[in-house]
DNA sequence: TCCGAAGTTCAGCCTAGGCTAAGTTATGGC
DNA sequence: GCCATAACTTAGCCTAGGCTGAACTTCGGA
């Protein structure tokens, strides 16, 4: 008589479901903060957000800014002065910060862990938008432990 | 000393673009990745894999299910015998072995950085997509690391 | 002043991945 | 062996986020 194997991976199926759905919620916000984040960048470094700089740096058409910049006004995050570029609401700009503050956080998190600046730039773009709260606490730990020379 | 925050400047544009573009890429794989390593899952802990419980694991409706099994099995991963279940191709089977390592390795990364277990859980659902080789390499030194009992 | 180039939008198209509601169909319990 | 039911599919709809190509507007330089 053979045991089934003790490894059990598989969650309770509701639970599962949950992480799922997470994770879907996640992707979906992921498009709107890093529009936010780059237009507080340009906005910051620049002086100005041109939807055509947008574009370029987000690798896409500038038809495709114009209608994410369009859903990203209706969700009352950006405000667009036609051919001055665009801004941000404070809502925009609340979002621009937190996701700012995590990405810095991720990049740091991964240089303290050992990856080089580049490739910690590269993933952070992904994994920012899939750390939880608890994870970047986590994160914000191991850095500070590292940063004060702790090893 | 603790250097403030340099400001980050913006890389160059085409750099820049590349970075998202390949974080569109890690999104437009990461259901398939999802699907097959719960399909290998299911299969291996349940002796068989019925969409129906797919759809459950998954939050998603059947019909999701269904449409989503056609474009794996379009894309060579998966094959469905009608109400027998699903079953991996070889190429199926690759893809869930690396996902399902991948996914193991970012768990047991984040419970040894200092996450509880069922967050870990969690939130690798949603890192592994997004983490490069180079990433996993520096995970898997760490673990291994904290594993050996090392600092 | 005028006009071309740059920036922006519009129209029309596509795929992935969701949904509900309404069929089909195979299996297993009786 | 029947047939209820669970499993599955189909049809029709939706949104996000991509694309191209063709307008349309603004602005600066000649
Ligand atoms: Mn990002
Ligand atoms: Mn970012
Ligand atoms: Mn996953
Ligand atoms: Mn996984």
């Amino acid at each position: 008589m053979k045991r089934s194997p003790a490894v059990r991976s598989l969650p309770p199926a509701d639970d599962h479901a949950v992480r799922f759905a997470r994770q879907r919620e996640a992707d979906r916000t992921a498009t709107a903060e890093d529009y936010v984040e780059l237009i507080a960048d340009l906005l910051r470094e620049e002086g100005e957000a041109r939807a055509v700089e947008l574009a370029r740096r987000m690798g896409v058409s500038q038809a495709t800014v114009t209608a994410t910049v369009g859903r990203l006004q209706r969700d009352g995050l950006v405000e667009t002065k036609p051919y001055r570029g665009l801004f941000l609401t404070d809502a925009g700009r609340a979002m621009a910060q937190a996701a700012k503050a995590r990405h810095d956080l991720v990049v740091r998190f991964l240089i303290a862990v050992g990856l080089d600046a580049e490739t910690a730039e590269q993933d952070a773009e992904g994994l920012e938008h899939h750390a939880s709260e608890k994870a970047l606490e986590a994160f914000a730990r191991f850095v500070a432990k590292r940063e004060a020379g702790g090893a």
